[in-house]
DNA sequence: CCGGATCCGATAAGATACTG
DNA sequence: CAGTATCTTATCGGATCCGG
């Protein structure tokens, strides 16, 4: 279930050329920056795992909602995202939390009361979220309308 | 399962007030879009479902090559995209060139040669990947800290 | 009210072999 | 080379019961 990788010993890819390839578009940058989050980046620098992570629908809605919303229970987030069941809520929670994108606050009392909120991380993935979700509202229909036209 | 979105009329969204947060933090304009790309829009204008597709890790990585590279064909994504199988290569271009993010060209020669390359609207999509690959790679390694630090 | 644990069906995804 | 079909395995996700 989880992998885990110990040494990492990160950020040592200095030398980052691309295999063959002189037909670019002088995107070199664009390149590289592909080329170290997939082939080299997986094993020291682990993005593709990192993209895998966040590129969860569950997961994306819940930052944003506390992104949105700044600081919410557990009843609250279930009842904000939509069609998030119960489980998936926790297992999500949870995994956020281990990256340390959300902050669990645990209130002694009774009944119990547990808050969650971003954490300084959490809050700048939130403004690359911010940016996808933009997008899709913005191009939504013109899928969707692309996907019906096709059939 | 298949959400047809007929009517549309989007953007109606002008009297959107959430239900009992008076605690905010003044970002009403992020709730508002947060409750749009959620349960409101799920039905219209089905954000969640466009999430859902891009938030792949293969969709993400393919459109990101292509946008590297600008135009490969099969067996050049293959070999780009480190750890792709065959066939999830084949499944993940084909959602994407019915979404509309690619252009397949294929042409008749032997051997076949088929290429693909982004639209317009993948160029679009792939500016917010930009944003999010360049974060994960700018934060992987605080991530990955925080995840060994409470291992 | 929060959430952990388990069972189990549905789906995704890798490996492999085959076609044009 | 590009793509399909099938088989098998791994993971996801819902339902439910339980405990703090």
């Amino acid at each position: 279930m989880d992998k885990q990788e110990g040494t990492a010993t990160l950020l040592r890819n200095s030398g980052v050329t691309i295999a063959g390839n002189e037909e670019l578009k002088g995107d070199r940058k664009l390149q590289e920056i592909f080329n170290n989050a997939n082939t080299i980046a997986n094993e020291i620098c682990p993005v593709g795992d990192v993209i895998a992570r966040i590129s969860d629908k569950w997961s994306i809605l819940s930052i944003y909602a506390l992104g949105a919303y700044g600081k919410l229970r557990f009843s609250e987030l279930i009842h904000k995202i939509d069609g998030i069941s119960h489980r998936m809520l926790t297992v999500t929670l949870r995994n956020l939390e281990g990256d340390g994108f959300i902050k669990r606050t645990v209130h002694a009392e009774v009944p119990p009361r547990v808050d969650y909120e971003l954490t300084e991380l959490g809050h700048s993935l939130m403004q690359q979220l911010s940016g996808i979700i933009g997008w899709a509202e913005a191009n939504g229909a013109e899928i969707l309308a692309f996907r019906n036209k096709k059939g």
